[in-house]
DNA sequence: CCGTATCCGAGTAGATACTG
DNA sequence: CAGTATCTACTCGGATACGG
């Protein structure tokens, strides 16, 4: 089922993509939890510089798109847990040539053997 | 050597690369300069919506970051064309798999074959 | 701990008119 | 044809304060 907020706005494929992932922080969150399930708090404390409401509304937005999962234990205190869906899974190996360039040529990284 | 407007701001490649395709319509710029050399007037129907001056700021700050190439003819009447430069080619072939992404996850276009 | 409410400033984009 | 100039509109993101 498709996801986003302009639906059939898009010209291709790409653009379609920019529109989930536009958005400050959002690469920056998919980065994160790439890595696994993540708590509000620490996801904030990776994000060095993003307040609250911020990161409240892009997680917020990534969860409509159907990219992470968003996991209410209604505890007290209060737990909540983020992670990834299996289609944010793969929209994180997507991006990862768009990464590799970036390395290479905005970093000016070099990769190691050629 | 290293491009991009913010140098030394990044947390990974990711962002740094989405800092350089930041821009409502530098994808589709992207898109459209990638199957040739193309006009101001071209690339202005082929972004139907686009107004002049943000169409010109754009295409200036990618030929600024090295993606584009810009090649003022000095005629009367005017010519200019755009094409990609070799690291814009790049940028263009490492965005594919987020294309694919998009149209499948966001426009629903199913793969033909698995 | 995990948010929401409110206000505000900056940057991006659009409309329109004009020029080399 | 290929832009620039000016003015305006709007959205995003930031600061701060408060709530369940």
């Amino acid at each position: 089922m498709p996801v986003g907020r302009r639906p059939g706005a898009y010209h291709c494929g790409t653009d379609a993509a920019m529109d989930i992932i536009d958005g400050k922080w959002k690469v920056l969150i998919l980065w994160a939890l790439g890595e696994g399930t993540r708590r509000f708090g620490e996801l904030r404390r990776l994000l060095p510089g993003v307040t609250e409401k911020v990161l409240a509304a892009q997680l917020r937005e990534l969860e409509a798109d159907g990219i992470v999962h968003r996991e209410d234990y209604a505890e007290v205190p209060p737990r909540v847990e983020y992670s990834l869906t299996e289609m944010g899974d793969q929209l994180n190996e997507a991006l990862e040539p768009l990464a590799a360039w970036g390395k290479r040529h905005v970093l000016g990284v070099e990769p190691a053997a050629r």
